[in-house]
DNA sequence: CATACTAGATGAATTAAATTCATACTAAAT
DNA sequence: ATTTAGTATGAATTTAATTCATCTAGTATG
């Protein structure tokens, strides 16, 4: 709940420092030099200050009113600029650049959402395997690991977690699982991992050899979770991945710890584009989703 | 002139955006929903443009209603800001940072207005030699060579023009001086001009050999121009600087060629402090002598 | 399946804000 | 001293904002 000022006195004001004359900011307004006059006490007596100083017919901004002055000035330039701003229709087209396996796994269940929503903004997916090069990609917006690059707005989306998981199918007292039987079970392993998606990260951070016999290796993400649901093993998966696959019971957490791998999926996008219609949507409607 | 959006229309719209809720909007303004859906009607007549989705009871931005939302909120911030920036009375004392020359021959003459017409404000006048480094200095404001630095503000106040002038009564006829008979003239020079204050420029720039007999060297513009007030010879002197003792007839401008230095006297401050009172006051002053 | 509930829409009536009108004031120019 | 160009001011008026009473359409509930 923010206070504002007294919108009108302060337009009225901003015109009569401009032009300063009441008489001519009258004119431009196309009201009475008395509105004028009115107008301008309003707001000496909301901020308690003189913004101008009347010496006769001489009319002079005082210092606070120079002030107030330049900072409406901008302002109201800006408020001037939203008519084009907003009726001007840029792209209602969108080009997202999104991590494979965000993409995959979390953006596409959720998009036909988006879509209902916003019917009107088209949606073009462009998978990446790792960081973009912002100057030179085409894409409208990101969703990739944080960087930080001047005039990039960028929001933090999720925090990446690991935890292991199986199908209930292929340990049948996979709450039985625990540290110390750990290497006799099946491990799924994702190489190439550009993510840090890996066994071996999540071993050496808890101190665990993975001495287990029977390691299935995968190039991909994705593909791992697919053979933990086929009950091949335990796969080592980002929470948002698999939690609809876990609500739905095709796959469980088991007891084991999880793993963070400092990796940060965010919304990134070139700032001054953030205020145009289809990205302001866009972000809006991820923020709902979080 | 400009045109502006219905302010109070825009003001309510902020808050149902932000609130997502016209009910709750209405509350923080302590108004009736009723008076909030009006105005909104008010906006999306304006920009001709629906703002807000209703579908049953859910309410939703539409992409351009997103849009504006992220402008106004920003803008609407910085006006609830002006409150604290106007009452705040930061340092009415201004230190300024002056060229030698131009202090003692524009500023300090025309300082008397300036204080008569903000008689809150307090100056401290430095005179400087040579380009100040913004980075140590603890001086506000300066008036220096132009230089563009980050961060910083700067308007250009004059560019260097060089004239010759001399005193009526050091050669009666001085309507007749002219380039054939130059150098039967006494010269006033500059030395260690950093300013490129100096006849050697003079002299390259329209290719005219010095070999006056008469030299007479100082350190110091100003220390020339009294001389030439004094009747001791030709000086070669910043237009401005010597526009006030022309037009009382201590100096004559002789008919010789002028030379532009390409130097720049500039007003130049940090860029967010503009709009702090008393820097305002000086910068609008500044222009209005110019 | 009817019924209550929630949230916004709407048109006429009302209230509050902005503006005008008529006139007073003031410093500067003539 | 008088005119002139500008702002100030209080009461009257107009316009814009708001309320009130009512309506509509989804959502939830027993």
């Amino acid at each position: 709940m923010r206070k504002l000022p007294p919108l009108r006195a302060l337009q009225v004001f901003e015109t009569a420092a401009r032009q300063q004359h009441f008489s001519k900011a009258a004119a431009e307004l196309c009201i009475t030099q008395s509105a004028v006059s009115h107008q301008v006490r309003v707001l000496e007596e909301y901020f308690g200050e003189q913004l101008f100083d009347r010496q006769g017919r001489k009319l002079q901004l005082t210092p606070k009113g120079q002030s107030l002055f330049i900072e409406l000035e901008r302002i109201f330039n800006e408020l001037s600029d939203l008519n084009l701003k907003i009726r001007d229709t840029p792209n209602q087209q969108l080009c997202l650049a999104v991590y494979s396996s965000f993409a995959v796994k979390w953006l596409i269940p959720r998009l036909a959402d988006f879509r209902r929503q916003y019917p009107s903004v088209k949606i073009r997916l462009e998978m990446i395997t790792q960081d973009p090069d912002l100057s030179t990609s085409t894409a409208d917006i990101f969703i990739a690991g944080k960087l930080n690059q001047r005039g990039y707005w960028q929001q933090l989306l999720h925090k990446e977690r690991l935890i292991p998981v199986c199908s209930p199918s292929f340990y049948p007292k996979w709450r039985d699982i625990n540290l110390s039987n750990f290497q006799q079970q099946a491990l799924l392993i994702v190489d190439e991992g550009q993510l840090g998606l890996d066994w071996h990260k999540w071993s050496s951070a808890h101190q665990i050899p993975l001495n287990n016999e029977q390691q299935h290796i995968f190039s991909h993400i994705v593909m791992a979770i697919e053979a933990a649901i086929a009950g091949q093993g335990l796969a080592l998966a980002p929470d948002f991945m698999v939690a609809g696959d876990i609500s739905t019971g095709r796959l469980v957490a088991v007891n084991l710890p999880d793993v963070h791998t400092g990796f940060e999926f965010s919304f990134i996008c070139k700032q001054r584009r953030l205020a145009e219609p289809a990205i302001a949507a866009f972000s809006s409607w991820l923020k709902s989703q979080a």
